[in-house]
DNA sequence: CGGGGATCTACC
DNA sequence: GGTAGATCCCCG
């Protein structure tokens, strides 16, 4: 390998960031190292067409005289997740995690946590919290906070705007929660479910002719997408690997949307996005993810009931808590026993401290 | 669970 | 006098 780190004249932690770039240049340089290593496997025609390339070679480093244009790393590694990051976006490409039932156990609460720029993005290419800040978007985590309980430092790397985009408040808070809780649910039925989500920006039509268009916003231009992916391959023992793509619109999305409308092929999205996101996963061996499991997602009063149960449980105040609790007869909804228990567990703990008072 | 904002204080 | 961080409040 020294020898061709010599040629290309660079060091060789700079050919292994060449060489996983995926550019024209590093398959040539792939082809290069392959026959160095099988040098005496090698026939006379691919020896020819290897000199070939080191010609080319040769030339690519004088046309690069001045270096290999930089897109930045490839992959970033975090504590419990990993990404592809966009430069000219501020956002992530790609952000990719693993649940099991095991690592969504903890008690690390986002409360604790702060959006923060991500320290290993440079300035000038990263999003800051002022883009969102009085923007009309919220910001929304790639991979969610509620799969990194399991420490205080993956869900504080969880926290970094690298894994954030611009997202609709309603989308974020409605039907992407409950399709993210849905995810972590999945965990009850396989011993493995491996996520990856993104931004989309999907093209429309005027006139006959198609455009693509996304709003840019805050100081950094931080592009807010038209829609989000997210690609779940969930596994369970003796049983083909169950795959579910979706992409979901970036705006509000009430309890008429089943999650079955927005489904599409792994190849449909590969196509938009150019990614090969899971390029080892023999699709012809895997099944339908909504043929072997429901892909319905939480229905409305379960999941008003989940929250306002969160709500009784942060509530400091008496007043807040019967506010909350208000909640109940508005919605019409019947609180089990569990949250009555849990309503009178604060009304107690809030009397008595109130009492040291 | 998913996100906000207002207010107060410490500090330069 | 303006800002950063903590604290408490709020919403779907």
């Amino acid at each position: 390998m020294l020898w061709i780190c010599k040629l290309l004249r660079i060091s060789p932690p700079m050919f292994l960031r060449g060489f996983v770039s995926g550019t024209a240049v590093s398959t040539v340089v792939y082809a290069v190292l392959y026959a160095s290593i099988n040098r005496k496997a090698i026939d006379t025609a691919s020896v020819q067409s290897n000199f070939e390339d080191i010609n080319k070679l040769e030339q690519g480093q004088e046309i690069l005289k001045y270096g290999f244009p930089d897109r930045g790393p490839e992959l970033m590694y975090y504590t419990n997740h990993v990404l592809a990051y966009d430069r000219a976006k501020r956002t992530p490409v790609w952000v990719a995690e693993h649940l099991t039932a095991e690592t969504l156990k903890g008690y690390a609460s986002r409360k604790n946590e702060k959006f923060l720029p991500d320290p290993r993005i440079p300035e000038m290419f990263s999003a800051q919290n002022s883009d969102y800040q009085g923007s009309g978007w919220s910001r929304g985590h790639m991979s969610p906070a509620g799969n990194h309980k399991i420490s205080k430092e993956a869900m504080k790397d969880s926290f970094f705007l690298s894994n954030i985009v611009p997202q609709n408040y309603e989308n974020n808070a409605g039907f992407w929660n409950r399709l993210e809780m849905y995810c972590r649910d999945l965990t009850k039925n396989f011993q493995s479910v491996r996520i990856i989500s993104g931004p989309l920006v999907m093209p429309y039509e005027e006139e006959g002719k198609k455009f693509i268009k996304y709003q840019i916003i805050g100081n950094s231009e931080v592009a807010v997408p038209t829609h989000l992916y997210k690609i779940i391959v969930a596994e369970r023992k003796s049983q083909p690997v169950a795959l579910g793509v979706f992409i979901i619109p970036n705006e509000p999305l009430d309890f008429s949307h089943h999650l079955t409308k927005y489904q599409i092929t792994l190849p449909q999205l590969e196509s938009r996005t150019g990614i090969n996101f899971v390029p080892k996963l023999d699709l012809s061996k895997t099944v339908n993810l909504c043929d072997v499991h429901s892909c319905q997602l939480i229905e409305k009063g379960k999941f008003e009931l989940y929250f306002i149960g969160r709500k009784l449980e942060s509530a400091n105040t008496l007043s807040r808590l019967e506010h909350v609790w208000k909640e109940l007869e508005e919605k019409k909804l019947k609180p089990d026993k569990d949250l009555i228990d849990l309503y009178e567990k604060r009304h107690k703990e809030i009397l008595m401290e109130e009492k040291r008072k």
